[in-house]
DNA sequence: CTTGTTATTGCATATTCATGCAATAACAAG
DNA sequence: CTTGTTATTGCATGAATATGCAATAACAAG
């Protein structure tokens, strides 16, 4: 692997192993700008670690996720995708078009807070999805309706 | 079908059919409380309607929740779970135990209302999904730590 | 540099979810 | 009540996701 991570030899100190299949799919989510799936993970890291199979990627993804390196987000119809933890945002989503737009998280700080107040859980600041439609969308969707009304 | 469905005659109007296996779906989720997953729909359908597949529940779940009277709502991992659409609320669900609460809408409606002026999103009054630990998950966890510096 | 321990992988397999297509049945119209 | 149209189903199949288990390889210790 060229590509270095300090910042995981904590890992190895909890007894776990920095393995090359670990740090490709890291690799290639951090050079990666937005979302990848773990199909689209696999075809991607496949060819650079020979052997590499699907169920390799569902469980790095996993190991990498639990442990704050990489961001799940839901994508409307149970799909996952993932990111290189880089900063805390969410998203929206058009369920419509599948448009994407992300959330810094300071506009969610707030309500947060209260949630957190009001239930006692620690909620994930990393972790939410909305859904919608995206203006586009609606525009498409309200003419639509017009030309049914004929 | 026993059960009537008068607030759905508008689908007939539509071009859409009344069938008994959207009946008996609609039917069980009405009767239910709380989610079901679409393999648990199946099972409890399956002897009602003989023929049922997999496959028409998949489809008959995307139609109810295409026409409002269906939520789906992520359960972590991507799972999706459905249930009958009665009101508005949103889920948090711990990561580690699967604990779930229900938040009310209230709660959220001013964000929402920030969010789709921000965006120009129409946003989804009943879809959204918070991930984070439940007091009880955080209790064991730092008491897990605890044992662990020792 | 070796070597032993054991976390992780690859393989095989099972389960869940998705979709094209021909057959079926809902229902509107006569 | 019959009949034609066509939305929907069931079937077959394929893709995506999940998991047990034996073999492999990461890495700590000598």
């Amino acid at each position: 692997m060229e590509t270095q991570f300090p910042e995981l030899s904590y890992l190895r100190e909890q007894g776990h192993r920095l393995t090359p299949q670990r740090l490709a799919i890291l690799d290639l989510l951090k050079k990666s700008t937005g979302h990848l799936t773990p199909t689209e993970i696999f075809r991607q890291v496949a060819p650079v670690i020979p052997g590499m199979t699907e169920a390799t990627v569902y469980r790095t993804l996993d190991f990498l996720v639990g442990h704050n390196l990489v961001l799940v987000a839901h994508l409307g119809k149970g799909q996952l995708a993932y990111e290189y933890a880089e900063y805390e945002h969410h998203h929206l989503i058009c369920t419509r078009c599948g448009d994407m737009k992300e959330i810094d998280h300071e506009q969610l700080k707030d309500l947060y807070e209260q949630l957190s107040q009001d239930t006692g859980y620690q909620i994930d600041s990393i972790h939410t999805t909305f859904f919608g439609l995206c203006p586009e969308c609606l525009k498409t969707i309200s003419i639509e309706k017009e030309n049914a009304d004929e």
